[in-house]
DNA sequence: TAGTAATTTCAGTAATTACTGAAATGTAAA
DNA sequence: TTTACATTTCAGTAATTACTGAAATTACTA
């Protein structure tokens, strides 16, 4: 298989992507071309497209499958392995986030956790705790928002993020106005 | 300056992230170390505590600096540079997000808007240019949601994440509901 | 303006990471 | 089983990135 223009450009770029994130050119160019490709690819495929050796995609396929970001499957008659990114883009941008926060943010919230126990011997240290402090009540708070976001489906996270800080105007008249519903609830401050 | 075991738990925790972004070791360690830091430190100070060569300093302060996540400073009657991070840590993280949306969201988008305006030439291209198109949808919602909340201010914000998606909750009784003012104004359908 | 201290640059080298080809292992049909 | 692929592993090598020390530049002081 040889790469169209229009699809080289994209591969390409998440290569170079790739190589600013802690992920390698290759591994970024694979999963680019799963990513845009109409059908499932095997290895051979891939390495053909990509001019990789064989061995080198065997190592990159590992890769992602360890960010849970493809698929595999068979087709019939055929013993090879199948590739493919997931169809919907949201369980990709979901996966990704939480594959980050487990090899970033939660590794780094536990050496908080177990930095802030100690207790500080001086000044220096004094001032350390509580700066550690602050970046761990910070990451906190933003995983905690995303834990919950998270959890509601795609459509509704949309409508959400589709409104921005304009749902902030909401909020605030919550404290404003006793809201008087037309059915059987009613919102009153506190209900949120 | 040697770093008390509390201090050099953080500052190696913070090398090893940094190279697992696209960040070296000794600007992760260099950065955490002036975040933790009661005082300014110049750059002799910083390569002494860490054990790294005074060019090397050079070359992370200037990344650093590139990044714009360090403030530079000088003391009565000292002639070096002394450096810091910002006191206020959402200020850290503002800059960190914007920063690196320059840097890889936005070639991004442009990539994908300058491979959108082609037309595909056959059914493989049809395809990739399909799903393009949805990665350049989603990455503009998100980035374009950020955009709106990045405008609030720092109290605000930490509201609506606090809030998370409980928020939501107050956004559906929108539709349900006429929401009626105690004051000038009255909410209805279409306001938001 | 000369002299000195501080910082940056950069060529060379060290260390790390990426990649390959050959061998080993796994897998399914005959 | 045996055979014929298919996939993975891994030691060796290539490529890249990180780091140093010396030299050059810059900035301040006297």
């Amino acid at each position: 298989m040889k790469l169209s223009p229009l699809l080289q450009t994209f591969v390409m770029h998440f290569g170079e992507m790739g190589s600013r994130w802690g992920i390698n050119r290759t591994v970024g160019q694979i999963y680019a071309l799963l990513y845009v490709s109409e059908k499932p690819l095997n290895a051979e495929e891939i390495a053909e497209a990509l001019g990789f050796s064989r061995s080198n995609v065997s190592m990159g396929l590992k890769e992602l499958d360890s960010w849970r970001l493809t698929r595999m499957q068979h087709l019939p008659n055929d013993r090879r392995e199948y590739f493919t990114t997931p169809d919907d883009i949201w369980v990709i941008v979901r996966t990704l986030v939480e594959e980050r926060r487990k090899r970033e943010i939660d590794p780094t919230l536990s050496m908080l956790r177990d930095t802030l126990l100690q207790i500080p011997q001086n000044s220096q240290e004094e001032h350390a705790h509580a700066k550690m402090q602050e970046m761990h009540d910070l990451i906190e708070m933003l995983t905690n928002w995303y834990t919950d976001v998270q959890k509601m489906e795609t459509e509704r996270l949309v409508n959400l993020l589709k409104l921005g800080s304009k749902i902030y105007k909401l909020y605030e008249f919550k404290d404003k106005f006793t809201l008087v519903g037309g059915g059987k609830s009613k919102i009153t401050k506190g209900t949120l």
